[in-house]
DNA sequence: AGCACGCCGACT
DNA sequence: GTCGGCGTGCTC
């Protein structure tokens, strides 16, 4: 008899497996699936996991290596994750062994032991005498020494500052074996006899019905769209429903998007539950981020709650998904593998028949699609709670009216207005800097980039140009670079530009500016919130990151000063966007004693989807916005996959993307299948960070249909030989056509 | 993706 | 004479 062969999954863009012998040393032949091993891969050691052991292999014996060490004893990626590995890794046509990656905390991924943060405890080493000579001339070793003894259960190392016992001194003892440290086995806390740390809020008619059609099949897979304008309470019946879980014994899963860190969201549920909660964001250690993984995985957390890949958590008693904003597209990776943590988490919910809740104000055009059609049950939260009053949308039609840094006179009024009664205003414009582009007023000259095809934004503040898309920076310049004339415009606006125009126009008013250059530094934006909170009359301009999460009940008007940008684009999704984008930015003001507003700006009032959104709702406007894709044929009424490519010659790029599309063409002949090729064509900006970028669009009516193509269209374009002169990916179901 | 090998141009 | 450009091949 042979020996068995490990086949395993390697952290390499390489979409296939590895098969190594045993690691030498090894006797047990009981591997279990998931376990990782560090093999010699090339002339490197990589972190592999092991997908299955097989009897046979392939290659030839003579060039088999073995494994070089075994890392676990149980499996770090259990089976049903290894199942949601697989799905996601052959639905996004990625690397099993990268997507794998992508499930692992970064130390497990580094080959470091599966094992949760033990705290260290110092204490005196027992054969350790507080006379011992060596402490002769060491006063402060002596004295911490004594302190130390007067703990004979040793002193965990968060306390030793308040003990002031200081390192170096601890170090030194340790040196000499007087001291030493140990960290106590780690053992589980046990689950709280009460679950509720607060009381729970009364649910309304609205609320208590979607918590019992979402109990109503607690154990089994279903999916819901929790649809509820903003102050509806989705929020609480989150919180039951997890409540409910916690009751049954079982674990939840509450993913949030990338911007919603802030304490606001968090807090909802850590003060709500004494329940153990795993946090997993990009704000954390990634120590801490391994042991809250770890705490899951071994049951000892009850709630999981974390950005997109916290979705790959193991939960070995999971009952309920929860993704709130599920429109968010901080949940669709733009990278590597591109997968739509939404998405996968209804893979998840089905693979592990529980229920999963998605819940938005303004949900997904495919998620309303879904919801339409019945694959998901349709819940519907329309009643505010109180304090929360209904906002007035109003156009204002911009054309042949003067705009003053974005900012038009009727508009300006309606703002003085609103601080002259006493409260406060929201002004919106999604684009930073002073201005998008500096002109020569003597020659045309315009501030290009030179590594895309872009204009430079001027930044006001710092006396830069920056490229918004390469990151490229140089000085403002004095004088035109062309004719050397001084007469250099900004043209257009950005959050820097109408903060000045509003400092000029209402000078007894401070204006908060809120984008990501006013609040780089730490702190800043929750300094800028709370004097928003203080509840003064003030202007409060600033770009999404005003949409997200914050609350401000004492904005009573919202300015959208540049909706056109969603209205007009190359993108499918931009008017979708746009749509949430007001909707979201509207839900942040309003209350019960004083209606919001909402005025926009737009040189195309009367555009429909504009019209209906103003006047009868987002979901009125939705209706409309699906309806336009069915007839143009696009997502959710097809799927799309989108093949990039960038080098640093143009037609390398091409040349690589017209192979693919006949090798596309060849499949399609020999399998039958229908899927259309659009392209290639050159991306929209065509040049960006100094690559040539190009696209090879394919639209197909049905997943199945495409995913037929895809599987072994990849595994040709994987040994074209173009495709090794230049970047290339696959994106399906992609976000935006770039 | 990494990483090595190998083969041609402008430099100390 | 070399350092280093990137084209090509390979990873069980």
């Amino acid at each position: 008899m042979s020996s068995p062969i490990l086949r395993l999954a390697l952290p390499s863009p390489l979409r296939r497996l590895f098969d190594y012998l045993p690691p030498p040393s090894l006797v047990a032949d009981d591997l279990q699936p998931g376990i990782r091993l560090l093999v010699p891969f090339g002339r490197r050691q990589m972190v592999g996991v092991l997908v299955e052991v097989v009897s046979h292999s392939d290659i030839a014996p003579a060039k088999l290596k073995a494994a070089l060490e075994v890392l676990d004893e149980q499996p770090v990626i259990p089976q049903p994750l290894l199942r949601l590995c697989r799905f996601a890794a052959s639905y996004w046509q990625h690397s099993l062994g990268d997507t794998l990656s992508c499930a692992l905390p970064l130390l497990l991924r580094q080959g470091e032991p599966a094992r949760r943060w033990q705290e260290p405890f110092w204490q005196v080493a027992e054969q350790a005498r507080l006379d011992d000579p060596r402490l002769a001339r060491a006063p402060r070793q002596r004295q911490v020494l004594q302190v130390l003894a007067q703990h004979p259960h040793g002193v965990p190392q968060r306390l030793l500052a308040r003990l002031q016992l200081n390192r170096e001194s601890l170090n030194l003892l340790l040196g000499k074996g007087l001291v030493e440290v140990k960290t106590h086995r780690h053992t589980a806390v046990a689950p709280p006899a009460h679950w509720l740390a607060q009381p729970e809020l009364t649910l309304n008619t609205e609320q208590q019905a979607a918590f019992a059609a979402v109990q109503a099949k607690a154990g089994e897979f279903a999916a819901f769209l929790l649809d509820g304008v903003t102050g509806s309470g989705k929020t609480e019946v989150y919180l039951q429903l997890i409540h409910a879980i916690l009751q049954s014994g079982k674990q939840a899963l509450v993913l949030i998007p990338e911007i919603n860190l802030g304490p606001q969201t968090l807090s909802r549920f850590t003060c709500r539950f004494n329940a153990r909660i795993a946090l997993l964001h990009s704000a954390r250690s990634d120590q801490e981020r391994l042991d809250a993984w770890l705490a899951a995985s071994l049951g000892e957390a009850d709630i999981v709650i974390g950005t997109r890949s916290a979705l790959f958590t193991p939960l070995p008693r999971l009952g309920l998904i929860v993704i709130d904003e599920e429109h968010d597209s901080s949940y669709k990776q733009q990278e590597g593998l591109r997968y739509h943590a939404r998405d996968l988490a209804l893979v998840r919910a089905q693979q592990e028949a529980v229920p999963i809740v998605l819940g938005s104000a303004t949900p997904a055009l495919e998620t309303l699609h879904n919801a339409q059609t019945g694959r998901y049950q349709w819940l519907h939260l329309a009643q505010r709670a109180a304090g929360a009053a209904a906002v007035r949308f109003i156009r204002l039609d911009i054309k042949s009216r003067p705009l003053d840094s974005g900012i038009s006179e009727p508009l300006a009024k309606a703002i003085g207005q609103a601080l002259a009664s006493g409260q406060q205003v929201l002004v919106f414009l999604n684009r930073r800097g002073f201005a998008p582009v500096l002109c020569c007023h003597d020659c045309g000259w315009l501030s290009a980039c030179p590594r895309c095809d872009a204009r430079m934004t001027l930044h006001q503040q710092s006396g830069e140009l920056r490229c918004h898309h390469c990151g490229h920076v140089k000085p403002r310049p004095k004088q035109c670079p062309d004719c050397g004339q001084v007469d250099l415009r900004p043209l257009g606006a950005g959050t820097e530009r109408a903060e000045q125009r509003l400092g000029i126009l209402f000078p007894d008013y401070p204006v908060l500016r809120i984008d990501r250059d006013s609040t780089r530094r730490k702190g800043t934006l929750e300094q800028l919130l709370s004097r928003v909170q203080r509840g003064k009359p003030c202007i409060l301009l600033g770009t999404q990151m005003l949409a997200k999460g914050h609350h401000f009940p004492r904005v009573t008007l919202v300015a959208i000063l540049d909706a056109d940008s969603g209205l007009f684009s190359a993108d499918f999704r931009a008017a979708e966007r746009m749509a949430q984008q007001i909707v979201q930015v509207a839900g942040r003001a309003g209350r019960a004693d004083a209606p919001g507003q909402v005025i926009i700006q737009s040189h195309f009032a009367d555009h429909p989807l504009l019209v209906q959104l103003c006047e009868q709702g987002y979901a009125a406007f939705a209706r409309q916005a699906l309806q336009e894709r069915k007839a143009a044929g696009l997502p959710p009424f097809a799927h799309l996959a989108l093949l990039r490519a960038e080098a640093p010659k143009p037609k390398r790029a091409l040349d690589f993307l017209d192979n693919a599309c006949l090798l596309a063409e060849k499949q399609q002949a020999q399998l039958g299948s229908r899927v259309e090729l659009l392209g290639p064509i050159p991306a929209p900006m065509e040049r960006r960070a100094g690559k040539y970028r190009a696209q090879l669009l394919l639209k197909a009516a049905s997943r199945r249909e495409l995913h037929r193509l895809l599987a072994p269209w990849l595994v040709a374009l994987e040994t074209e030989h173009s495709s090794r002169r230049v970047r290339w990916s696959l994106d399906v179901d992609p976000m935006d056509l770039y």
